[in-house]
DNA sequence: CTATGGCACGGATT
DNA sequence: AATCCGTGCCATAG
């Protein structure tokens, strides 16, 4: 009995951290669903029944106290409160209404995925054989809200008039976002024109400049552009400034707080964040309670009946049964691991990102993960793992990619957005490379122009006369 | 000559 | 191994 569990062990321990790994990279909503197949394949595994919290309604693990209500009422001290919570609870609800009511007004349709969401909007307005045909179309939107095949074709795999076909492809355009299945940027920036053209006024030129100089427009030629329109600059410049405060070339696109998500700008949607962060009692000057969301609603843990009835089996079931015990006993131990590193994990962001998690952007500490994964003497993939696929709910109600966390360049780039705004007359790059290095950021010159033009922010001299 | 954008390279990060 | 980021160099505009 001793040489077979040893035998057993040590494969095991490869496949153990092949498993580790895997789920570690979860987030909570794929996990809990790895554990609903496992709980219903694995005879050997089971669902302990849930206590209840009386005061919140928390599910509890195990025997302990419920971390929550049982926390002092009085705390002095900046370590922040950890624990894990439970899935189906682990928001109230709510709260978790409110999320989703926040979620729509100030980011983007999110719970459902684009097509769907478009879809809904115009559905009434079409005639079931259009709607087919909308649909179809919707199916052919890349990831930047793009339409990827050409009217054409669908109007003759229908049976139907292009103008027709047209007409159903601007019916989309003017749902939200609003430019969605166009054919190209430019066009869908056009619909967005005629769209806010209902409420604001549009600057002159601006029009012209999107239709035929967008290019022009995306290599900087500004000056280039005053001249082929035969306009000043300032107008071009009013023009510009109204284009890349206004339009979105990607109607898929989320802005997500500020504008960056080239890293993962395949999916916008977050529906539960894996981690919550909210200051104590709603005082910000409390400590930070961090909840690890739990994708369980009670405790896993080894049948016992299952483990008794081994020893009386008939000696063929007897080896699946044991390695169904020794699957089951994987799967537990490995979710426990990835709890506890991500635990570990958490509690080292938020203690060294406190200040990024109240106060907001610029107040982030840039780090990588290496730097982490040495602290906690864990291999730096690990940490990727760990990192990687997740969302944290920050006090605000933002739901942001765990990732954010590590961010390297964005605190420059947002102190020189600062800096920018609050000058009192434009500043050159150097200039403002010099203003870095007072404040202790040596960075060459070439790249606060990098950073400048990724927030879209005019050079000094067009920024000038400008209001 | 100054201010900036484009291109592309090397080193760090993942 | 693949990517991302900061930079240096050069071209261009004013």
């Amino acid at each position: 009995m001793l040489q077979s569990h040893q035998q057993i062990l040590k494969p095991l321990t490869t496949a153990h951290l092949a498993r580790t790994m895997t789920l570690l990279s979860l987030s909570v909503e794929e996990l809990s669903q790895e554990i609903d197949n496992e709980l219903a394949n694995n005879p050997a595994l089971e669902l302990l029944e849930q206590r209840t919290c009386p005061h919140c309604r928390r599910v509890l693990l195990g025997s302990a106290p419920c971390p929550v209500c049982s926390a002092p009422k009085t705390l002095d001290y900046d370590e922040p409160i950890i624990f894990v919570s439970p899935r189906d609870d682990f928001v109230p609800h709510d709260m978790w209404r409110e999320n989703q009511d926040y979620a729509e007004d100030d980011i983007s349709p999110a719970e459902e995925d684009l097509p769907t969401y478009v879809f809904r909007q115009i559905a009434t307005e079409l005639t079931p054989e259009e709607q087919k045909v909308a649909a179809y179309l919707l199916t052919h939107l890349n990831d930047d809200g793009l339409l990827m095949i050409d009217p054409i074709e669908v109007a003759q795999y229908y049976h139907m008039p292009i103008s027709h076909v047209l007409q159903i492809q601007s019916t989309i355009q003017r749902a939200e976002p609003v430019g969605v299945g166009s054919r190209s940027p430019e066009e869908a920036m056009l619909i967005q024109l005629d769209s806010l053209s209902e409420g604001y006024e549009i600057p002159p030129y601006t029009r012209e400049i999107v239709k035929e100089n967008i290019g022009l427009v995306s290599r900087k030629q500004y000056p280039m552009l005053a001249k082929v329109l035969n306009t000043t600059s300032k107008n071009v410049q009013i023009a510009i400034r109204f284009i890349s405060e206004n339009l979105n070339p990607y109607p898929a696109r989320a802005h997500w707080g500020d504008v960056r998500s080239p890293t993962q700008s395949k999916s916008f949607v977050y529906h539960q964040p894996d981690v919550l962060i909210y200051p104590y009692n709603n005082d910000i000057n409390n400590p930070l309670v961090i909840e690890v969301i739990l994708p369980l609603s009670g405790t896993l843990r080894i049948n016992p009946m299952f483990k008794s009835a081994i020893r009386n089996a008939e000696s063929d079931k007897r080896d699946e049964w044991r390695s169904d015990l020794e699957k089951a006993n994987l799967f537990i131990k490995c979710i426990q691991q990835r709890n506890y590193t991500i635990v570990r994990l958490m509690e080292k962001v938020a203690t060294l990102q406190r200040d990024f998690i109240v106060n907001g952007e610029k107040y982030l500490i840039p780090v990588t993960r290496a730097k982490i994964a040495k602290e906690l003497n864990v291999h730096e993939s690990t940490i990727s793992r760990a990192v990687g696929n997740k969302t944290v709910q920050l006090p605000n109600r933002r739901i942001i990619p765990l990732s954010s966390f590590f961010d390297r360049s964005l605190n420059i780039r947002t102190i020189v957005k600062e800096i920018i705004s609050n000058e009192s007359e434009p500043l050159s790059d150097a200039e403002i490379v010099d203003l870095l290095g007072e404040k202790g950021v040596n960075v060459a010159r070439r790249t606060v122009a990098k950073y400048r033009a990724m927030e879209g922010i005019l050079p000094a001299y067009m920024r000038s006369t400008v209001a």
